[in-house]
DNA sequence: CGTATTGCGTTTTCTTAGATAGCATGATTT
DNA sequence: AAATCATGCTATCTAAGAAAACGCAATACG
């Protein structure tokens, strides 16, 4: 399962995306919308910046705003940023490998089934976009 | 990511499978050779028995082994009983399904993916079984 | 300047994973 | 029946991580 700090950046995210562009929106207004905890969201916000997909801007008339176009987001991105591996196992991960302990990987079953779970999931993630979200 | 519990747990039941039929193991045996800490694995094999996959045999020659044929027990059965829900979202889950706050999730986009998701993992897990981790 | 807004380190709270301990219970052997 | 082997069960501990809240600094704008 996702941790509600994923589910969240999705929200915030789709939100964004709904917006006019580069216009820019107050953290307390997405954490109405979207029912998300005003500070937490504040972290999740930052981390997308940091990131390089949103933009922000102090003082007034201030807010955050896409800066990248939504359709150049792929949802891997997002989850890979705050979720972290999406594999079920460390071993099976593309991009957070960490070998297994006790197994030989080319002879473990569960491997090979885990990456095949993998592939199919990437399959999606790595072609829906955060536009695809938006109700537009 | 699968908890340590959940890859635990598919360890020791490849373990099982590739041993004789009915022949009770030692979980001491288990621990050993698949590296897991002995008193989480008693709990572990415990769910697992009164879930009805393993059989257990107390005394000398006693142990654990398997009850159903590995063919017929299908990882995602071990998943939802050791994991939890296989679905990324609560609201596009199969059998822990709960509804979201704050979507309709008729135009959620983000609940369609996850959907989408979901039964790409699925159509692997439920086919895929405990045999087909074995070396066998 | 003064106000609005994000930036950001810190702290708190809560939950869960993971691991540990100890005694009870049942089966087998002698 | 006694000794021994092995699981059954429950209680508890610790550490880590998720989730959320606090307070103030920094910045931008008018």
């Amino acid at each position: 399962m996702l941790s509600k700090k994923t589910q969240y950046a999705f929200k915030a995210l789709t939100y964004l995306a709904e917006q006019e562009k580069d216009l820019p929106v107050l953290i307390a207004e997405i954490s109405k919308k979207k029912k998300i905890p005003l500070k937490f969201l504040e972290n999740i916000l930052l981390e997308l910046r940091k990131a390089g997909m949103l933009e922000s801007k102090k003082g007034k008339g201030g807010g955050y705003f896409l800066k990248q176009d939504p359709t150049k987001i792929p949802l891997s991105k997002v989850m890979r940023l705050i979720e972290g591996p999406i594999a079920l196992l460390p071993c099976v991960s593309l991009n957070f490998y960490k070998k297994c302990k006790d197994c030989d990987e080319k002879n473990c079953g569960l491997n090979h089934v885990m990456i095949e779970v993998r592939d199919n999931m990437l399959q999606i993630l790595e072609n829906k976009t955060v536009a695809d979200l938006t109700g537009k």
